[in-house]
DNA sequence: CGTTTAGTTCGGTTTGTTCCGAACTAAAAT
DNA sequence: ATTTTAGTTCGGAACAAACCGAACTAAACG
């Protein structure tokens, strides 16, 4: 293996254990993902799974089908050529955005359903037992924050494609 | 169980399921985590867990074992009485919002690691196979500002406890 | 038609996680 | 002194995840 080979050996590993836990993927779906992103439009082909992850046939068929149910890959093909060029689904990124807004909206209910509790839990309770909120106002400030300049990330991107 | 309790079981086991994923914590452990979180100052015992939780007491020991390894956890305790009381780590708000910003950094040095490697790789392929790198760019951008504004957070609960 | 290519499907093994019970300890209460 | 309280420790059961190999399919090639 030259130099060049090795070092996307060595970063698809590292992005691998990024994205495992990111996407909760299993270890080889990321390494998988790894390898798509970090080959780019030329796009991977299924046996170049197989030899450059050292993985089964199996085990790349699932794990690609897996990936391809979440719309963060796809391919192409060409003509006389029956193989399969996987390449990043073009909206991935927006995607990956999309994700953490979500996650953020949910964290932010959550924070609003746990304050609510506790400030009916404290109207039961003596001043020295009471629980701090401001906490939740902050934490959620700090939110509202995140999700709006991750949606100003979002239009940039949207934009940048045209 | 009255309607109060009813109310924290339900909250305990859906802020469980959420510290589950964001704390990489085991079921149980994280439903700990969420009872001591309701329960605030007074304290939760290791009764109170085994009985609330409807789990064992080997189940809870080594948990709330782990939760006071993480620094998560701590307890307090009363005079002529042998129970511990378990509370929040005065820090663990804290703590957590350092976490999110290690993880950002990571992010961050990865995506400048990408980065780098595909603008090398770059520079052997024909124009129509070039990786964009405008995401990288604008997604560490991105990064840089939220762990601005989550830093200034920080600062601001900081002072809000003097 | 037989063979190769490009995958898919299924059953099973391996590995890892999560939890429990039983036996234990150490201090306090009776 | 023995019982109770408040836990800890260890071995293993039960379950789940991740991966593999072998057998399969379906299209294209010779």
């Amino acid at each position: 293996m030259n130099q060049v080979e090795k070092r996307k050996c060595e970063l698809v590993e590292k992005l691998g254990i990024f994205l495992e836990k990111k996407e909760q993927l299993a270890p080889v779906a990321a390494r998988i993902f790894s390898h798509i992103i970090l080959t780019g439009k030329q796009g991977t082909t299924f046996e170049d799974l197989v030899s450059g992850l050292c993985a089964s046939k199996s085990t790349i068929s699932t794990h690609l089908n897996h990936l391809q149910g979440l719309k963060k890959v796809s391919y192409f093909t060409k003509t006389g050529d029956r193989k399969k060029y996987f390449i990043l689904n073009s909206d991935t990124m927006l995607q990956g955005i999309s994700n953490m807004v979500e996650e953020w909206e949910g964290e932010k209910e959550l924070h609003l359903e746990v304050k609510e509790y506790k400030e009916d839990i404290n109207r039961t309770l003596k001043e020295e037992d009471r629980f701090d909120l401001g906490f939740h106002d902050s934490f959620i400030e700090f939110l509202d924050g995140a999700i709006e300049s991750i949606t100003k990330l979002k239009e940039k991107i949207i934009n940048h494609k045209h």
